[in-house]
DNA sequence: GCATTATAGTTGCATAAAGCAACTAAAAGG
DNA sequence: CCTTTTAGTTGCTTTATGCAACTATAATGC
């Protein structure tokens, strides 16, 4: 925090730039809320109540509130509970976007988050809106998407992909115990290749980002896999070089 | 750009969340200025001429004005422009910082971007503020800096650090005409390790990047380098590999 | 029981790029 | 012309990936 008595300065209205006030642009957190179900990537999207862009779907999020959110991250943290109930998944600023004509209204500034979480967690409509998990297709859905949020979207797809290639991410979208081959498929899915098999259980291996559990999972049918967990959800480690993305 | 025309929605205020509308946020850019000279990576820094934090040293930047900025990335361009005279450097959204408590005058949100520029090609002082490049030792500068500047600018220089680790962007810190040597220098500097030569020219060589320019440029003493020039300004490469950072 | 199928997991070799060290090349200066 | 200085190259080692063949362990059907 930041230690205010330093400067006594008070409580007094934001001065313009210059000497006149201009007017604000609004401000708007929005969310690409990511999980993997049916083996595929998909997106929450909600059903807009109200004009513009009225019956249309869009990714969720709405205006910051002053009085309730304590910051950019907490307003996100909160939408993020409102349209899923889920208390604390992995979520990332993404970017800002913001000009006079994204929004008929006028000037508007939008932050972007991306969140990732398990399918079975979520529970939709929280926040009493029609609200549907989109397959991923390409860099988007099969939507039209309200406002500029398609460009949203495939902005967040494409942060999601490129983070995989390094990152260890992807385990914020399985559940807490899950094996190597489901981690595997889970990185295909999103990445949209087949992964070598040995090279990606010694990347894992090497960033010891797992621990074994004891029991086993049993699949319908061959030889059951391994359960692991991960180590920590709170440090993201990173592979020592980036998966390969060349078609085979 | 959007087709408005599909949704006839008009110019109506933005209604808030819920029903009463609450109080906009502040929105301000600031910039993370970075060049290197005297063997030193600096950022630029302007004294504060008014409260609060009045006669601090802070990142440039300030209130967004939606009358003449068209959007937030025009806003950064233009403050750029303001405060140094470089009319096209290396100009790259960074993140969004946006609390109650991080200004005394209330909730503001400031939106970070962070610049690359050759040292001679700057003009300080343009908006007629005192302004000065604050060499960066470790994470940051050795002054004290309003507000949550210090958390800015860290941010700021972890991320052009990891950046140059898989990426080309150290070409926006020299001039257009540079030698290899110059160019690693420039890594050397930032990343605070030395590289090893046959690796980094290996790393360069593959990437594509550079043309070699007919003419030599000759050092103080020694044999003299040849002269590249970047060839594509535009396009964004990696490298295949992150420039491994354990200490030697 | 036992072969078959299916999936999990390992091993060995080839390849690509980085680390490291020693080498040659081209200038200046005595 | 020899030393110094910096530029640039070469060859071997190391690390991590790509690829393919191998073994391991369960269910299933006969």
């Amino acid at each position: 925090m930041i230690a205010w008595s330093a400067t006594p300065a008070g409580g007094a209205a934001v001065p313009g730039p210059d000497d006149s006030w201009p007017a604000k642009p609004s401000f708007t957190v929005h969310l690409a809320i990511f999980t993997v179900r049916a083996e595929r990537l998909h997106v929450l999207l909600v059903k807009r109540a109200e004009p513009p862009f009225q019956g249309d779907w869009a990714l969720p999020g709405g205006f910051l509130d002053p009085r309730r959110d304590d910051s950019v991250d907490a307003c996100a943290a909160r939408k993020l509970v409102e349209e899923t109930g889920v208390q604390a998944p992995y979520l990332e600023q993404l970017k800002t976007y913001g000009s006079r004509d994204r929004d008929p209204r006028g000037w508007i500034i939008t932050t972007v988050y991306f969140a990732l979480m398990v399918s079975d967690s979520v529970r939709l409509g929280g926040n009493q809106a029609a609200a549907c998990w989109a397959p991923v297709r390409g860099d988007g859905v099969e939507f039209v998407l309200a406002f500029d949020h398609a460009l949203l979207l495939a902005d967040a797809v494409e942060r999601l992909r490129s983070k995989l290639e390094y990152t260890h991410i992807a385990v914020h979208l399985l559940p807490e115990e899950f094996t190597l081959p489901e981690l595997q498929r889970t990185y295909e899915i999103i990445l949209q290749q087949p992964l070598d098999k040995s090279s990606f259980r010694r990347r894992v291996a090497q960033a010891d980002m797992l621990e074994e559990i004891a029991g086993k999972l049993r699949d319908g049918s061959g030889r059951p896999a391994r359960l692991y967990r991960f180590r920590d959800y709170d440090r993201q480690t990173f592979f020592p070089r980036s998966i390969s993305r060349h078609a085979r």
